[in-house]
This record gives C-alpha cells, structure tokens and sequence, in this order.
RNA sequence: GCGGGCGUGGCGAAACCGGUAGACGCAACGGACUUAAAAUCCGUCGGGCUUAUGCCCUUGGGGGUUCAAGUCCCCCCGCCCGCACCA
C-alpha cells in the first residue's frame, strides 16, 4: 500500500496540498541504509537501519529497543537488565510523556565492530529511544548529527565527534547541546572528506552493496491495516475454521454470507461469537462440525470501494466494468478533512489494487477532493468529585456566555471549548425546530449564506430571521408579477447589466463552491429588483430569479416558476443564458491617488488611453488643491484602474 | 519538537495577477406607517479630528520591497489542525 499510494499522489493536482502532505506523512517513507555491525567475538550482527550513512564516521555507539531479540535474550541471564527493560516499558504513552521522557540506557557491555574498520569497536546500549517497531529495532548514534543521540551521548558522556562541518567548523570535538543537521561538507571521515551530504550517503550505499556489509532501502512508517474487527457491525468475513481441514473458503455457492438478525447486545462483546446457529456450520469439506469466523470487515473496507458499487449494481458480481468506465473516477469529492488519512489513503489504495489486476482502468477513485469545515458548538459539562465529567446539551443550558447553569434548576456548569458537534460532547443541536419554523429552504439558505464551505463553522441561529425575512422578499416580487398584467415596455440598462452579471457570476461561484458569494450577488439583484421602477427588464429579471435560486432554494424556485407560468419543472430548465456584452462597462470609475493615497475618483470611458487618464487627473480640482502647486514626477497609470501621481 | 494553516468593523465575511479595504448579510441605532404591536419601508453604521469642504489613522505587532501592500519578503505574537523519540 504505501508503495503504491506514495506513487502518484503528485498527480492529484485537484486535491489540497495538505491533505496529500499528510497522507505522505502517514506512508512516512525514507530512504537510507540497512547494514549490519558484527558483534566482536562472535559471528552474529546487529542489523542497524539509517538515514544517515555519510555520518557513519560520526558512530560512537550502537542502541537496540528493550524488546529487541538480542536485549531480551541478554535479560534472560542478567538481573540488572531484566530491571531496565520493565523501567522502558513503564513509560508513558502520551504525546506529553514522550516528549519530556528522559532518555535513559543501559550499557550491555557488548561491543560492535565499525563496518568501515573493523578494528574500532563500538559500544552496545539498551535504550529506551529506540522503537522496535520501526526499522530493525536497532540505531547507531552519532551525537553529533541526531538530537536524540545528542542527548543520550551528553547524558553516559560517549563520544561526540563532527562529522558534517558546520560553515567553517570543521573542528572534530563538538560543542554544544544542539545538534547539528544541516547541510555541509563531510569532515573527519577519511575517505569522505569535502563531499557534500548527498554525495556521501550515495558513496557509503555503494560502498556497503559491493562489499556486501549492507543495501540501500526504503523504510514506510505505515502500520499494517488490520481488517477484522470483533464487533457485529461489518461485512461477515467468508472463513470457515474446521479442526481437521484448517482454514477454509466459504463455497461460492454460499456466498455472500449475511449477518444474522436474531442478535441481541445485551452482553457485551460480540454477538456472532455466541450466536448458536449462525456460528456453527458444517465444514465444506469434511462436513464434521466447524466453525464461522466471528470477525467482522472493518467498516473501511466497505468505505474503501462503496463509490465503484455505487455506480454499477449487478446481482452477479461485485460491479460491472464497463459501466463502471462510464462513471468513474469520481469528479469530485467533497468530505470532511478527518478523512484526510484513513479513508482516502484506503480508498486509493483499494481501487489501485482493483487496477492491478485488471478489474479497473484507472489508479485515483478521486480526480477532485473538497474538504468541507466542521460545524461547531460550545460545549458545556460539569465535573464531578471522582473527576468523571458530564456534557449537557445546549437546548438544557442557560448561558450568558460567561457563566452557565442547566435550565430549570441552580445548577451551575462549566463552559468548555467550542469543538465539532458531537454526540458525544453533547454539543449537537437539532435543526427539526428550525425546519418548523422557517422551512427547508430558509435553514439552506442560511447556512449556504454566510461562510465559505472550507472553513469550520461556529453554529450560531443569529442570523436566520433575516433569511427568513429574505425569502418572503423573493416571494412577493413573484407574486407581485404573477398578479399584475405588466404592460411596462421601457427597459432598464443597469438592470439588464446586474442581471446578467449575476447569471454569469453566480455560474462561476457555484462552480467554485463559494456559495456564500453566489448568496451575495442574489442580494444585490434583488436589492435592485425591488428599486426598480416596472419595465420589461425588471420583469425579465424576475422570471429568470427561479432558474437562478433553484440551486440554492429549490422548493421556493419551483413554486416562483409555477407562479410564473413556467413549463414542468425549474429544475430541470437550464442554467439562463448571459450576453457577454452586458458584462464589460463602456464607463469605468478608476480612482486618482497622489503618492498612493486616494484623492479622487473619476468616471471615464472605458478604452481612455493612458495620455487622456493622464490629463483628466491633472485637471482634477481636489487634485489640483492636493498638489498645491507642486509638480508631479512621475505619473503611473493604470488604464481601467488608476492614475497615481508621485509629487 | 517537526510540518501545515489562519489572524480584516460589534459579529459572519468580500476584496481577481500588488491598484478605490470592508461588497453582501447579521446585530445595533434613528425615522416613516400604526390607536398600538407585528410586518414592511427609508436612513446611519471601522476609529479619531472637523461647522463643512476635508484631514489623519486602520486588515494581530514590528521592519522591508514598491509609484502603490490585507495581498510579496523577514522577524515576532496569538489561535487552530496534523504528526510525534520514525533513526
């Protein structure tokens, strides 16, 4: 997986930066050196892996994880040891433990030989630092270059020799607690000297390969993804386990297996692992008494290719290729950034998967990925004497917005940070009431109205009374033209502009996902509608007002169009037309500014060229006064835009 | 600690490639209509000075580049997200 999905998430030009930086950062891929230090005396070897080979001179000690094969065999016969790895796995687990954890060792009096000269031997510690599940489970330090094996060198006083000179610091004892890990040229490394980082990690690769005391490798961060999850809730896995045939199959004449409906959650665990019938099935096999697998898919596993069933729906397969290529990649996807990494990653994953073996043509499932905010909401609770905390709903709490108590009682409560809505915390609020009160399309028209759909929203009812008071607005200039017969033949410039501009403004704000925007430019034509005075603009105005609130506020679209006399349904009318010619201006207001601050505006034509700009600025009374006698030296215009004078 | 993002009126926010900051909305305030209220309509609405024309300040803070900076560069502050001893 992580080979396949670190490949290619370059190309997902339509997704944000972000989250293809921490998909990355979850695949953690680096690229380094796997080798191995001969234990001195002996035949056997540390398998060590690094980043860092041109820092191999640097080395001044080898550190292997508590659990490591080689530590716990050692502990076996050695007390004081034994004592140490149990201290290691003590430590805490959070993110505050680990980053003031102390480093700590245990030197086990075992010694390396150096892979570029045998004759220098190395130190083996036990170290705390050290993770077994990343890489071999086993570093060599080099102080000089690494802020752990800094502090771990200053701390047992091992050696720390400079092996990357730092500008002109070539000096081979090194100063200092701060490491060094920059670029530079090698120093103190024999054969190295003055190549640069790069060049040397190459040369110590190649070294290694011939020589055959280690390969270049690329190590992935990436946990393995297990699948099963003992819980109900999940595609039933298709295994049956026999006591005499092992592992088996379900028979694909069985297939699909189906959850059983007769369950109860009573106890807890899971269900299926108690369920008399269900559970307990002949072999295919041998036909003695066996049993289902209880585990049930992840539910990721559904989430990682529900998109390729969505489209395509036979009775006999999973999906249809072909009408899979007529729908698929999805165009474009808009979810929550909290499935920047699980989801997306899997997802990606799955359908490559389906790609190499030939069920797919195409590698990304998503061309274009939107990540919508998240909406939020204070949260309130109250913590009792054993520290458990209990969250209240908003609609249960009176706050003033400093303190809070719970409605009906005197019970005073804390107010916490404003956080997603969640179940848990409480902090949900139930839109039914607002539906109720105002209908669908005033509580759309609210929350599409005031922030944009990417950042996170802080839920807030402020705000819906104008909505509200809105889309009655809407209501009457329909039936305002709907009652009367309008006879009014003059048209309206200004109007026809505003329209069409926002026929074609509102396109591309849709398009854009800026519905606040779009929301915005339906204000302003309205604003302008109702000032109007009757013409056959205004009118023409009005009628095209369903095609364009119809995305936004269906139901009152619909109902305007009826009102209107339209054919069928808005919804199924297509987006107006706009003339282009309405769009540009044959008059522009450009502004006049003395040493950048404005001083006055001007309108002109709109293709007055630079010298015209120029000398209706001069002319300019307030100019004139602001120049005070002074003479400009230097004028910049901007045709369409400004005239700036430097005086 | 590393990586990424954000910071604009009382509030939600606009501002295209560096070119009139605050569009649009909410709240607030003043007014009209009304016996009254609701609804509706009109007006004001970043801050300061000013009789007014107008002037000064203002996009978290400080510096810089530029004729011109919310926008570009450097430093700092604050908030948010992701990762976290990954060799």
């Amino acid at each position: 997986m992580p080979r396949t999905c670190s490949k290619g998430s370059t190309r997902l030009d339509q997704w944000p930066e972000k989250v293809k930086l921490m998909q990355e950062n979850w695949i953690g891929k680096s690229k380094g050196l796997n080798l191995t230090f001969n234990l001195a005396g002996t035949g056997d070897g540390i398998d060590v892996f690094t980043t860092r080979p041109d820092t191999l001179f640097g080395a001044s000690f080898v550190a292997i994880a508590a659990d490591h094969p080689l530590a716990r065999e050692m502990a076996s016969n050695a007390p004081e040891l034994q004592r140490f790895i149990e201290q290691c796995k003590k430590g805490g687990t959070t993110a505050a433990e680990i980053e003031t954890a102390e480093k700590i060792g245990f030197n086990t009096g075992l010694s390396v030989e150096h892979p570029l000269d045998p004759s220098w031997h190395l130190p083996v510690w036990v170290a705390n630092f050290v993770l077994m599940d990343y890489g071999t489970g086993a570093v060599f330090g080099c102080p000089a270059h690494d802020q752990r094996d800094l502090d771990f060198a200053r701390k047992y006083n091992l050696p720390v020799t400079r092996v990357v000179a730092e500008g002109d610091n070539e000096d081979s004892d090194f100063e200092g607690d701060v490491a060094y890990t920059g670029p530079g040229r090698i120093v103190n490394s024999h054969w190295m000297n003055g190549l640069s980082v790069d060049e040397a990690k190459a040369d110590v690769i190649a070294k290694a390969e011939a020589e055959g005391w280690g390969e270049g490798q690329t190590q992935y961060r990436l946990r393995d993804w297990g699948v099963s999850r003992q819980r109900y809730w999940g595609t039933p896995i298709p295994i049956i386990h026999c006591d005499f045939c092992g592992v088996l199959p379900v028979p694909r004449s069985q297939l699909p297996v189906t959850l059983p409906e007769d369950v109860s959650f009573d106890v807890p665990g899971n269900p299926l692992d108690r369920h008399p019938t269900w559970k307990n099935v002949p072999c295919p096999n041998c036909k003695e008494p066996a049993r289902r697998e209880t585990d049930t898919l992840d539910t990721f596993a559904d989430s990682s290719w529900y998109f390729i069933r969505f489209a395509s729906q036979p009775d006999d397969k999973p999906f249809d290729a072909d009408e899979v290529k007529a729908w698929l990649p999805v165009g474009q996807y808009i979810g929550g950034i909290e499935h920047a990494i699980l989801h997306l990653l899997y997802a990606r994953f799955w359908t490559r998967a389906l790609q190499k073996v030939g069920k797919l043509d195409f590698a990304e499932p998503f061309a274009a990925l939107f990540t919508q905010g998240m909406v939020t909401h204070v949260t309130y609770f109250d913590k009792a004497g054993d520290g458990k905390i209990t969250w209240y709903n908003p609609e249960e709490v009176m706050s003033d917005g400093t303190s809070a108590q719970v409605k009906g009682s005197e019970k005073r409560i804390q107010i916490g940070r404003i956080e997603k809505m969640s179940k848990s915390k409480k902090n949900v609020v139930d839109p039914d009431p607002m539906f109720d009160q105002y209908g669908a399309d005033a509580v759309r028209w609210f929350m599409l109205s005031d922030s944009p759909p990417e950042r996170d929203l802080e839920w807030s009812e402020s705000g819906i009374e104008g909505t509200w008071r809105f889309v009655n607005r809407i209501w009457r200039l329909f039936d305002g033209v709907a009652q009367g017969v309008s006879t009014a033949l003059d048209t309206n410039g200004a109007l026809d502009k505003l329209l069409h501009r926002a026929i074609a403004g509102m396109a591309s704000d849709i398009e854009a996902l800026h519905f606040n925007k779009a929301v915005a430019r339906t204000h302003e034509l309205v604003n302008a509608i109702e000032k109007a005075a009757p013409s056959a603009s205004r009118d023409a105005a009005i009628r095209t007002l369903p095609r364009l609130i119809s995305p936004m506020l269906p139901h009152l679209a619909e109902e305007g169009w009826a009102a209107l006399g339209g054919e069928g349904l808005v919804s199924s009318q297509p987006w107006p037309d706009h003339d282009p010619a309405l769009l540009v201006d044959d008059e522009v207001t450009i502004a006049v500014q003395v040493n950048g601050k404005l001083r006055d505006t001007l309108t002109v034509p709109k293709d007055l060229d630079k010298a015209g700009l120029e000398a209706l600025a001069l002319a300019s009374d307030k100019i004139i006064r602001t120049l005070d006698g002074a003479t400009p030296k230097k004028v910049i215009v901007v045709p369409g835009r400004l005239v700036n004078i430097v005086a």
